[in-house]
RNA sequence: GGGCGAAUAGCUCAGCUGGUUAGAGCGCCUGUCUUACACACAGGAUGUCGGGGGUUCGAAUCCCUCUUCGCCCACCA
């Protein structure tokens, strides 16, 4: 079905162009092109308050994916829960920027293109570095950005306008300018270090990128004899014994008795024969292994601070490529046979000559991590290099006290210890890699002048010094991905510019909405970037969703082919299921369960939804068609039916509540308070409230409750029609920001709808202001109460749905005229004749008591058997004397009444005496019907 | 090793600051093609709220402890 086209006065629907199963193939994609080709995502910067405007601002950073990534579902998630707030922002009337974009992703991106020229039997060393950087900005231009294309079949209503790519040149100037401030500032330097290496990808990684896994390996304890005492020795213990051929010492603890005495001595390196020394230092743990520990320094961090605290010398003897090797300061170290060996194959080899010659004492099992490459899952090995680092700790204090002081909440808060906790105990940033692709780190080297001149960081290109005019080389490095990306919040939106209107207009954003993993990759480099470059953070909240998982627990991976695809949702039940069911299934950062083997279960929940909303508007169009429809505004509230004063009162509930789950758009005072700092983001509690409006209180009672007064003509017919009307377009407007589609379609439908308006750009609903609450709505209560009971009992005694059958009411003069007024929808909804009677007649009855004391009671004299329902009365009877009873005792308890709050008490008073008068009823039909118990 | 979180219906989960008879979706059972919807309608069943102890008039909710899972961090070679 088309949506556009067809004039007002055809809208009238039929059943071939309005069919009862939804179509979202036929409708989501004309319908977003129509959006975009509106412009009603676009931002307008000139309407932020901030800058003169007439609009608060609200703005959402979307998390740029990888420029070569393809959606999966974590994606549809996280964009899902992005473009509900933002659409929900829209419809509050804020000028609302979601702000979408691409991340080069050097390492991961660089890999790619390095398998493609692999297929073609070529290293990116047969490039060359400017060729390879060419092919892979090709293979960028041509394939990247897929993923932006596709998060619009999802319904992400981004401003495309403003997208944005972290290796554009406006970004790149942001990296630059951000690299040099700090640089000046004496916050990144050049260290000499063992850091991260990854052997595949060739390049040093930062300590966030090296994922630690836990791993079985094994704990080697092997012996080194005491130079000139062969009759004694000292046994080490380590998991990596290829790495002893680069011992410089041993360390035992200053305070370990055991060893006090060798201290100062040397022992003999086996394999190699060389002499080191016992050293002492607090770093050897006596509990740990034998309490001595071979030392490494060019192969293990720890070491390398113990070898520079001992003044040590530093061999290198495993290469770049992971191969044993003679590569720095270790000639002799590396014996032929080992040589040029992989460091794994280097293992065996070395524990079977150590076995060989007796030096190898015990190998035991020992679990312990193992860090791998986050991008290729390589094991990665500690490598002696130079590479730059940022200065975290004046960084990180900003950050640290925006989130204690309330200036940023973290939702769910579990994470603010995590966030706290890693930031007072943070660690220099390794920014440099050894890659191609990426931003050049902008350093340039002088061959003639002495330091420090002869190292400049540069906002332009240099070629020659300034000190001395010789020409200057640049450094070879990349920056990491990350250094890009932790300036999001402000590169895309203009900075360093300061004239730049987008940046004053909308910075700071609002909410950032991301994953737990890259908490510390990104959010919280994010906020640090914020504080140091514009002085305030980037955001307020920051909201951490769940993860998708599949049903034995596992995230779902393309490695582990578990799954979904997105668009394959999007194709067999429309983008609306999917949004939905994700929302719906999402608590506050709790998991995703869905089955990547059973899509129709797992997303039955939003398919039968968005059918039942389709359905609703089929209804109502079949009903109020073309015809002309007061305007609800005009409806006097005298003309109201108890009907429609009880679903607009539900409608102000419904707008209530899903505006508390939603929450607060921001913090009232600038810093979130106490009360208001865990309030809101609840996305699913929204989704249900929004659902049992329409589904539980809209289709299942108001609609059924007013289809007569729709095919009656007259003046009831009209209230009941604008009512109807009413009810929906608030009801759509408040299920657009997650089923934007389907609500879209309908409400384009709608009577009264003006040509070229979106339910996307209208507003968002109101509740009326509270007043005194309205009696007949609560009468409609009373009828409902009276329906579900019919129902109930004829069920219980299995009287077939079509015999109407008659009850009789004991009911207050009051109760009665209203129980009359309604007589046909009760008799329609409950197929049950009402009549009056002043007592209960005598004979085999059900009852029940309802509100106001009204009892209803339907004469069971040829629908059941007698000592059926005596045991019936008695089971009940005897449940009801139970719960009473404890009813009773809790009220006699002094400390109850005294201490409960007072509502508490006589909310349990009421209870009490209701309980009470169905006991009595009860027993006096039971008597009557089966004597004496 | 340190820190944090979770355990509620067959499954996935709500249940916020302790207070009517603990809820939803999916699944299951019974009935129904009731003129919007069988992707529906009406009705129904199922819970010692992980075990134990404590605080309280009152505990799924607060405290302690145990068990089992999960997450984050950490240099124990």
């Amino acid at each position: 079905m088309s949506i556009s086209g067809a004039p007002q006065s055809e809208s009238l629907a039929t059943p071939d162009d309005f069919p009862a199963q939804y179509d979202p193939a036929a409708t989501e994609a004309a319908i977003y092109e129509r959006w975009e080709q509106a412009g009603c995502f676009t931002a307008d910067a000139s309407r932020s308050r901030r800058i003169g405007g007439d609009r608060d601002p609200y703005g959402i950073l979307m998390p740029p994916p990888n420029v070569t990534a393809i959606l999966h579902v974590g994606h549809g998630l996280n964009n899902t829960v992005q473009d509900v707030l933002v659409r929900w922002a829209r419809m509050k009337g804020l000028e609302t920027l979601w702000l979408p974009g691409t991340d080069h992703a050097g390492i991961a991106t660089q890999n790619v293109v390095e398998k493609q020229l692999a297929a073609e039997g070529l290293t990116r060393d047969d490039l060359g570095r400017e060729k390879f950087v060419e092919r892979t900005k090709a293979f960028v231009a041509e394939t990247g950005g897929v993923i932006l294309q596709q998060l619009r079949a999802i319904g992400a209503s981004a401003d495309w306008t403003r997208t944005a790519y972290t290796f554009s040149p406006e970004l790149s100037g942001a990296v630059r300018e951000a690299f040099v401030r700090l640089y000046e500032r004496g916050l990144i330097y050049r260290g000499h270090r063992v850091i991260h290496w990854c052997p595949r990808c060739l390049t040093s990684l930062s300590d966030e990128e090296a994922e630690p896994k836990e791993t079985a390996g094994t704990l080697y304890h092997i012996s080194y004899p005491v130079a000139d005492d062969p009759t004694r020795s000292i046994t080490v213990a380590t998991t990596r014994p290829e790495t002893m051929l680069g011992d410089v010492a041993v360390a035992v603890n200053p305070s370990d008795e055991r060893y006090m005495a060798l201290v100062g001595k040397h022992v003999v390196l086996p394999l190699l024969n060389l002499r080191i020394p016992v050293i002492a230092d607090d770093y050897a743990d006596p509990a740990f292994g034998t309490g001595v520990v071979k030392i490494t320094p060019a192969h293990d961090a720890n070491d390398f601070e113990v070898g520079r605290r001992h003044s040590l010398p530093t061999p290198v003897v495993i290469d770049e490529h992971g191969v044993m090797g003679e590569v720095e300061d270790a000639s002799g170290r590396v014996p032929d046979p080992i040589r040029g060996l992989d460091r794994f194959d280097a293992r065996q080899l070395i524990v079977a000559r150590l076995e060989d010659s007796g030096r190898l004492v015990k190998k035991e099992p020992h679990t312990h991590n193992v860090r791998h490459c986050y991008r290729c899952d390589t094991v990665v090995e500690p490598r002696l290099s130079d590479q730059w680092f940022v200065r975290m700790q004046t960084l990180a204090h900003p950050a640290l006290e925006g989130v204690r002081q309330g200036r940023i909440r973290i939702l769910p808060e579990k994470w603010v210890g995590v966030y706290e906790h890693w930031m007072t105990n943070i660690r220099d940033w390794n920014i440099s890699r050894q890659l191609w692709w990426g931003h050049r780190v902008p350093v340039w080297y002088c061959q003639t002048c002495e330091p420090p001149n002869n190292v400049m960081a540069s906002r332009e290109d240099l070629t020659v010094c300034p000190h001395c005019g010789s020409p200057v080389v640049q450094d070879d490095d990349v920056l990491d991905t990350w250094f890009s990306s932790w300036l999001w919040p402000m590169s895309t939106l203009g900075w360093p510019r300061d004239n730049s209107t987008d940046l004053r207009a909308f910075y700071p954003t609002d909410v950032l909405v991301t994953a737990p993993e890259i908490l510390f990759f990104w959010v919280a480099r994010m906020i640090m970037a914020g504080y140091a470059f514009m002085g305030d953070a980037p955001f307020h909240s920051v909201y951490l969703h769940g993860t998708a998982r599949d049903t034995q627990n596992r995230k779902m991976s393309k490695s582990l082919g578990n799954g979904i695809d997105p668009l394959d949702v999007v194709q067999r039940y429309g983008a609306d299921a999917l949004r939905y069911t994700l929302i719906a299934g999402m608590g506050l950062g709790a998991d995703v369960m869905l089955d990547p083997a059973d899509l129709d279960k797992s997303f039955a929940t939003g398919r039968n939804f968005a059918t039942k909303l389709w359905n609703i508007g089929r209804f109502l169009l079949m009903n109020v068609g073309g015809d002309s429809v007061r305007r609800f505004e005009d409806v006097a509230p005298s003309e109201l039916a108890r009907a429609d004063a009880w679903i607009l009162e539900r409608l102000d509930d419904a707008i209530r509540k899903c505006d508390r789950a939603i929450g607060p758009l921001r913090p009232a005072r600038g810093v979130w308070l106490e009360e208001e700092r865990v309030a809101g983001l609840r996305l699913n509690e929204y989704a249900e409230r929004a659902r049992q409006f329409v589904w539980n209180e809209v289709a299942d009672w108001y609609l059924e409750a007013i289809k007569t007064r729709l095919l009656t003509p007259g003046a009831d017919q009209q209230v009941a029609r604008a009512v109807l009307v009413h009810v929906f377009d608030q009801a759509l407007r408040l299920l657009h920001p997650i089923v934007p589609f389907v609500s879209e379609a309908l409400w384009q439908r709608l009577p009264a709808h003006v040509d070229g308006t979106f339910l996307a750009t209208s507003s968002w609903p109101a509740p009326r202001p509270s007043t005194v609450a309205d009696a007949r709505a609560s009468q409609f209560e009373l009828i409902k109460d009276i329906i579900d009971a019919m129902r109930r009992i004829r069920s219980e005694y299995a009287i077939p749905p079509g015999k109407m059958i008659e009850a009789f009411v004991v009911a207050t003069p009051d109760w009665r005229q209203i129980l009359d007024e309604e007589f046909s929808l009760i008799s329609r909804l409950a197929r049950t004749a009402l009549a009056f009677v002043e007592w209960a007649p005598a004979g085999p009855a059900a009852n029940v008591v309802l509100a106001g004391g009204t009892e209803l009671i339907v004469p069971l004299t040829g629908l059941i058997d007698v000592t059926k329902e005596c045991d019936r009365l008695k089971t009940e009877l005897g449940s009801l004397e139970k719960q009473l009873a404890a009813l009773e005792a809790r009220l006699d308890n002094p400390g109850f009444t005294a201490r409960a709050p007072a509502h508490v008490v006589e909310a349990e008073r009421i209870k009490r005496e209701e309980w009470r008068t169905r006991r009595g009823v009860l027993r006096t039909r039971y008597e009557g019907l089966c004597g004496k118990a």
